[in-house]
Formats: C-alpha cells, sequence, structure tokens
DNA sequence: GCCCGGATGTGTATCGTTACAAATCGCTTC
DNA sequence: GAAGCGATTTGTAACGATACACATCCGGGC
C-alpha cells in the first residue's frame, strides 16, 4: 500500500508537501496541490491513521462507554453524542462496558484510554469502589448519577426530580398503591437509590405510607425484568394501581407483563417509565415517562469533554444537572 | 506519560524484554517478569496503542458499519458482533453510515478503513452504484441484501423467503386483503425489491390478486413512518386484513399507527414483521416475525472475516444465506 | 542593481513500539 | 574442561507521518 513518500515521489515533491496538502497548510500553490492530488488518487493513498496518532499526540478520537450498545437508551443518546462530536471534528468510539461492570470498566479505563483523547462514560452502575479509576489521566466526562468527590466533569440526570415528578404525576391521577420497579443496587449511591428516594419523596409528601411489599428490585434492568416483576406485581394481590419504572426498557416489560396477566393499562394500572425513548412513543398503551432532555445531556458531555481537551490550565470539574420533563402519554392517561 | 523505555529502565532490562513481557511471550524468565510488571505497576505504564500498531501493521480491530446505531435491529446485531469478535480477541469499531448513505459509505471505505484490519457493512441500501467501493483492498464481509459480482464474503438475509413464509403465514390464518408496507428502493435490488419479491409469490401462489393499493412505500423505515402508513392503510378504507411489514421496527409503528385509529390488531387486522428484534416480544400485542437468526449472522459474518485476515492464498468470495424461521406470536393470533 | 519580506518548498529528527537476528547465559554431556 | 544446546535477553532498524526550522523563490521598493 502507498505511503506518503511514494505519493510524493510520484508527484515530484517532498513528502512534507505532501504532508502539508493532506492538511490543507497554507502556502501550497494551487498547481502544486493539484498535482498531489493526482498522485493520491492514481496511487490510491491513504493516510496511515496509526502513524499519524503516533506523531501527532492526538487520535482525534474520543470513547463512549456504555453498559449495552443494544439498550435503547444508551443506543439512542449514543447516536447523538456521535452526531455532536462529529460536529466537531470529533470520531467515536462506542465502548461496552457490559454487565461485568467492574471489571470491564478497569478494563476500558486501564488499558484503552489511550486510544482516545477523551472518554465519555455513561456511568449506570458506578460505584464509590471505582472512585480510582477515575483519577486517571485521560480527559472523562461522566454521565449518570452522582459520584462525589471524583475529580471529573460529571452529568447528573435529573434523578431524583424526575422520579419525584413521575410520581406525583401517577398520584394525581389518582394512584394510592403504588409500585416501584427497580435495580438492586437501593442501598449504595446509584441510579435506583435516587430514583427511589424521588418516589419517596413524593409518597411522603401526599401521605401515602410507603409500602415495602410494592418495591420490586430487579437483577437487570431489561425488559424481560420488567415482564416478571409485573407478573410478581399482579399475582400479589396486592391492589397496585399505579408502577413506577426505574427506566422505559423496564417499563415495556412491565406493559406486557401486566398484559400477559389480563390487567389493563391505564385503566387498572397506570404506568411511567424514565427516559423517554423512541420505543415510549410507540408501545400501546404509549408510555408516560420522563424526558431528561437527551440532546442536552449529549451536547453538554460533547461540550465539557472537548473544552477540556482544548486548554486545562484553570479547569475544574463541574457537576451539571440536566433539565426534564414529564411527558404524559396514554399509560396513565 | 511513562513509556515502554522508562519501564525498561525502572525495571534494569531492555526495552524489548518489557515488550515481551507485555505479549506475553515465553522464554521470559518468571523472576524478569515479575520485575518488569512491578515497574509498569510503579510508573502506571499505559502502551500507546497508536505506536503499536503502526510496527505492528495491524490494529486488532474491526469496523462495524450501520445506517443508525439506534435502531434495535443493528444495535443488537452490534451488540453480537462484538461478543463474538472478542472471543477472538478483535475490538469492534461500530461506524454511523447515516442516513446520507451514499456519501457516509465512501467516506467510511475510503478514508477510515485504515484504522481495521477488517470491515463488517450492513449494507441496506448499498447498491450497484457502491460496487467499486468493494473493490478495497481491505478485507470486508457484506451484510445485508445480495450485491451481485461483489468481490467480497457476503452475507444474505433470507428475504425473499422469509417474507413469503410471513405472507403465508397470514394467508393461513385468514387474511386476504394483505398490506405490504416496505422501503422506497422496490426497483433496484434492495432488502425492499426481495421481501417485496416474497410477498408476491405468495399471494401469487394462494391466487390472491395482489393490489397496488395496498402498497406503502416509505421513505425512511422507522416507527413514525410505520405508524403513518398505518393511518394511510385504515383510512382508505381498502378492507385490509393483514400486513407484512418490511422490518419489526416499522411493524411496531404500525400496530401502534392502528391503535390510533382503533383497529384491533390481531382481531381486524394482523401484522407480521421481520428480524425478530428484542421489542417484538414486550409489545402489546407481541409481534409475530421473522427470526433470521441473529447468532448465526453475526457469527458468520465475525468469522468470515478472521478468516479472511489469517489467511489469503486460495481464497473465494462465498455468499452465505442464513436460515430462518417465523416466529408466531399475538399479532397475528 | 540590491535588499527585503512573504509565499513556497524541503531536510532532519523524532513519536513509541515491535520484528528480526544475533548475543549471552546456564546447564548438560562427553 | 570444552562443546553444545535450549532458554533468555538485547541491539538495530524500521513502521509512516508530522513539527520545526531552514532554504529558496519571487516581485517590489529604494
Amino acid at each position: 500500500m502507498a505511503t506518503l513518500h511514494d505519493v510524493a515521489k510520484a508527484a515530484g515533491v517532498s513528502p512534507m508537501t505532501v504532508s502539508n496538502v493532506l492538511n490543507k497548510h497554507p502556502h501550497v500553490r494551487a498547481e502544486t496541490r493539484e498535482r498531489v492530488l493526482k498522485a493520491i488518487d492514481d496511487l490510491g493513498y491513504r493516510v496511515n491513521v496509526a502513524a499519524r496518532n503516533l506523531r501527532a499526540g492526538r487520535t482525534n478520537t474520543i470513547g463512549f462507554a456504555v453498559p449495552e450498545v443494544d439498550r435503547p437508551y444508551f443506543a439512542q443518546l449514543a447516536a447523538r453524542v456521535i452526531a455532536k462530536a462529529q460536529d466537531a471534528g470529533y470520531r467515536v468510539v462506542i465502548e461496552q462496558t457490559g454487565a461485568d461492570r467492574e471489571n470491564e470498566l478497569s478494563a476500558i479505563v486501564s488499558s484503552r484510554t489511550r486510544m482516545y483523547d477523551g472518554l465519555i462514560l455513561s456511568a449506570v452502575g458506578l460505584g464509590t469502589a471505582d472512585r480510582d479509576l477515575l483519577t486517571t489521566d485521560v480527559p472523562m466526562v461522566i454521565l449518570g448519577e452522582s459520584v462525589f468527590d471524583s475529580p471529573v466533569d460529571h452529568i447528573a440526570l435529573p434523578n431524583e426530580d424526575g422520579t419525584y415528578a413521575a410520581t406525583m404525576h401517577l398520584i394525581d391521577r389518582g394512584c394510592r398503591r403504588i409500585a416501584m420497579v427497580e435495580g438492586d443496587d437501593v442501598s449504595r449511591l446509584s441510579v435506583t437509590s435516587l430514583r427511589h428516594a424521588g418516589y419517596r419523596r413524593a409518597l411522603e409528601e401526599r401521605g401515602i405510607e410507603p409500602d415495602p411489599a410494592l418495591v420490586v428490585e430487579l437483577r437487570e434492568l431489561s425488559s424481560e425484568s420488567g415482564r416478571l416483576a409485573a407478573h410478581e406485581l399482579a399475582d400479589s394481590g396486592g391492589g397496585v394501581d399505579g408502577v413506577v419504572c426505574i427506566t422505559d426498557t423496564v417499563a415495556l416489560g412491565v406493559i406486557r407483563g401486566l398484559a400477559d396477566r389480563g390487567v389493563s393499562v391505564p385503566g387498572d394500572v397506570k404506568v411511567v417509565g424514565f427516559d423517554d425513548i423512541l420505543e415510549a412513543r410507540y408501545s400501546v398503551p404509549s408510555l408516560t415517562t420522563i424526558d431528561p432532555d437527551h440532546d442536552e445531556v449529549a451536547r453538554l458531555a460533547v461540550d465539557l469533554l472537548l473544552a477540556r481537551l482544548a486548554d486545562a490550565p484553570d479547569w475544574q470539574p463541574r457537576e451539571h444537572v440536566t433539565g426534564f420533563r414529564v411527558v404524559a402519554r396514554e399509560s396513565t392517561g
């Protein structure tokens, strides 16, 4: 495969001139440029990215680490991040951290970050145990729940307030026996604990006694888990009339699970999710949910990271909490 | 940031020995290895991937190009491809070709392929116009509809047979006024034309007169488009009693659109999709669909590519067509 | 005719790693 | 005690590109 040297020889110029053409430096005569471009075309030359990266010390690539690429929320967020980054001339590589969160995450941070100029870490499940990972020297933006004391930029979703609003929405629609379907990491700082807090706060504020029997903890936040949770709730005879779900993906499973049991949504039970994934719009019934403003999340994540890459002198880690709105649809109609 | 040289100095060995330790070469004494590993740890050394790639001439990375990362079918396929490739020690970078298919595709093939040892191209929308792109020297596997004469490995979905079976399934359930909701590229070789052919073949075989009014062409294969198509069909008074959808994502939109019009599925109209995405299992009603065996697709794609990377001497491009099965669910019950 | 400055173009010296071949070590064997 | 032979370790020389500083060209101003 042709190298920059070959092109230079073919065009009768020095390698540097070819490089200058490639990098759109000024001070290359139009005629020379043409000659070089023609040689590039003739030889089918492609720049060797590895060599460029090595010499330049940058890759123009940012990593975006998510637990699972095939969970709609992350896939849709990834699409937005890619778009924003592209506008700024950066490529995005999606990293899958997988179920085995602890190991995978450390693998990424410790061995792959050199491939990226910076990293956006969608940190569902990130705990204080991972804090030391964050002291790495790669510019990083954490995207997810709060991790205190971490010396990195951080974009938090409106976890507690959003779930509070979702629960209030159910209460306002007349629900009194409101279940919460959440993750199993309620005891440490996590998406689950934050969203649970919002749920509890709403109940308490309206004088509704929280019933532990109405809280279902899931090992994984999948639709299948949601479906099984719905079965559990429907079969328990607990008189549930509303369900707050930790994510839309879970909520769609819950709706399905209620259908399995012949429970009508929203007639018998109202359901609300969190994330406003695309699918929430097309389910039957369509899903009421919390829209955390994905566009803002993606924009902020990319902007913060790029700002960090551009300069470093007086940078201070910041925490941003994005806005949200309740999107009322049929599932709570 | 520490380099391999720094580690070598700290451990009192030559750079090559450090390299040997890193690459798990045999013939490194256990004691030496320990000393090197300690130095690596002390210095927080991380291998510079760019330098390694440059020297080694390989990246151990394969690209996976899809139109949209956030369409469930692609996201789910990507997850599988990542898993299979990981087993073989390869990383996967997902490339988004986007809506502007022609330009983006060429951009990827022409300027980014040097970053990958090989490329898997999920080629919805790839046409004969793109054929010359495929003559590139990067090992490639095409995944999608048939593109004849292309000198690359190719994995075809059972497009025609699958849709034939889907249509037959509807006919067997009593449907006679069967609509097809498809893409707008029916005139050239494409997913649409192949699946359309399967639909037509089934109708003709059962002596059902194809009605052009029952064919809806979509500009994009999204749920929203499907929803609007369903409105169109419901409002047309065409007496539709079955809908064959080109993808599950479209089908879910169709089900939603029918619900908008108060049409019952499967009572009034039966709906069948194609892909068996996860969401098909959780919709209400759950979606009957064609399962093209994603696991086989992913496995085959990775295996073919890796085989191509391993050796080249007597390689011949091959076309594989994967199997499929009809997954009957509620939407045709 | 000579100097000057911007516009163009070109050496040189790496970036950090690994392939390759050659050197060295330690121990057995005769 | 010397030769022989793996096991271990180490120089050397790139991989292909770019930063930097320097060389050259050209026309205008005096």
